[in-house]
DNA sequence: GATAAATATTGATTTAGATCAATGTTCCGA
DNA sequence: TCGGAACATTGATCTAAATCAATATTTATC
């Protein structure tokens, strides 16, 4: 009845890539670059350890931050993914972003001083984090970070907003098509394997992001496969026609370009 | 059939205030505070003017800038009230924001350097423009714009974070109860009348903002009223209990903060 | 102030997706 | 590598909201 275990990705499913935990994002493609010494730039090594720490570990499962907690760090993942979720209080959860090597976070915890989302590994993970306050202490450099931290802020509004025309605007199978594009071009981007690869979430996660119930999202990727445009087992995935999922995904060709391309490489 | 005729605010329907029309917002209340001259900071006037320019007027339906054009200016609205549209390819629209005194527009276009969608004015408005690529010409200056412009970005992110999340996860009347929440509670923080006012946007607007059809909002409207909570005739609206308004709209209780000060006066 | 056009309301019907429920599969720690 | 718990799939039913359709009201313009 399951074809699927023909497919190669399928047979030696114990030995899947866990491309996002395995490799750290270079430094000159993480949002923290700019601030850091290694990219060639010469800064005072001394200044930039009061201001950003490196590489902290993070295991499964377990929170960067909570929502509610002062701010004081922003972040950067150097290797691993992440979740940001809100509690609804009814025991759900929505999960507001999901975050990979060389993305920034805390971003909309600056102005209110507070972190808003709880974030949690998905898988082991490491991070960098930055002292915001301590970036004065950069002097003469701190304009450029500013700058940066701008763009940055920028793009992920960019982002967010793709992901708001998904929950307004598209059907059950437009979002979960989008959002197996968008997985995709996030490992391409990065330069690793998208067209066969892992998903370190869940399919409640995918639910709770995409604002769907997980058995609909379920029955999406069933219904993908279905349509020969992608194959899953679990969290093994192979997506067999990008173009065909860009035609079920009816997206414009603004958020298209979006989609493929979420920063700037 | 029809009660509301013995409302106050429906007797005089023709003498409806136009408040965010017809008031400016001051200028140390605006996204562009720090970077003018009035606010008390001295500055260099010449070298002011290269980069604000100031109450450039608006037409209703007019479009202030549209998507695909290539980015020059942040703009912050002075009077009058403005919507960002995104078309769908498909004859619709989802809009992406409302835009109140004060606010600031163009923060998603720096880092692609295009605007990503539509704004045009829901009624007679005034703007003022910054030449983004004018900042540094204000030398010391502009490390403490950048950070107001980081702060910002980051109120907008927060808030963009809330339409996600009612999108994601409230049912219709709990979207059109926190709409209407959201509005009041923007008219409140410029010191107008915020129980009684006149809606700027169209039902298809609020529909097309809340991922609904035009017809289940104004459904959803009839029952809020039904409920007694509150009372509309056209645009025209009176809120009579905020706190059964809150009620319904089962927001949580940081929801529920970001929907009565959403800026931070 | 009259008239046309735009906007809003209400009703009837359909449908996409949620919910309830049962079974099957994958994965992780012992 | 085993076994139990977490996760995923699939089916049946129900329901909220979309859609289709007709009418009423408001608003803009002459």
């Amino acid at each position: 009845m399951n074809d699927l275990n023909t497919l190669p990705f399928v047979s030696n499913a114990t030995a899947q890539p866990k491309a996002l935990a395995s490799q750290e994002v270079a430094c000159d493609h993480c949002g923290m670059y700019g601030m850091c010494g290694e990219a060639g730039l010469s800064r005072d090594t001394q200044m930039l350890e009061q201001v950003v720490s490196r590489r902290t570990p993070l295991a499964r499962h377990s929170p960067l931050f909570s929502a509610g907690e002062p701010f004081q760090y922003l972040y950067a993942l150097k290797s691993g993914s992440l979740a940001a979720k809100v509690e609804d209080g009814k025991g759900g959860s929505r999960i507001v972003g999901f975050y990979f090597p060389g993305d920034l976070l805390g971003l909309d915890a600056i102005e209110d001083r507070h972190y808003h989302t709880t974030v949690v590994a998905m898988e082991k993970s490491s991070v960098c984090k930055l002292d915001y306050d301590s970036v004065p202490l950069l002097g003469e450099h701190q304009g450029s970070f500013y700058r940066e931290l701008i763009q940055a802020m920028s793009n992920r509004m960019m982002f967010e907003r793709w992901t708001s025309l998904l929950l307004g605007t598209q059907s059950t199978e437009q979002r979960v098509a989008a959002f197996m594009l968008y997985f995709s071009s996030q490992l391409k981007v990065r330069g690793l394997p998208h067209l066969e690869f892992r998903l370190p979430m869940t399919r409640r996660d995918i639910a709770d992001y995409l604002g769907l119930a997980m058995e609909t999202v379920s029955r999406a990727l069933s219904g993908l496969q279905k349509k020969g445009v992608l194959a899953t087992k679990g969290r093994s995935t192979q997506i067999s026609s990008l173009q065909g999922l860009h035609k079920l995904a009816e997206l414009t060709p603004e958020l298209t370009a979006l989609s493929l391309v979420s920063r700037e490489d």
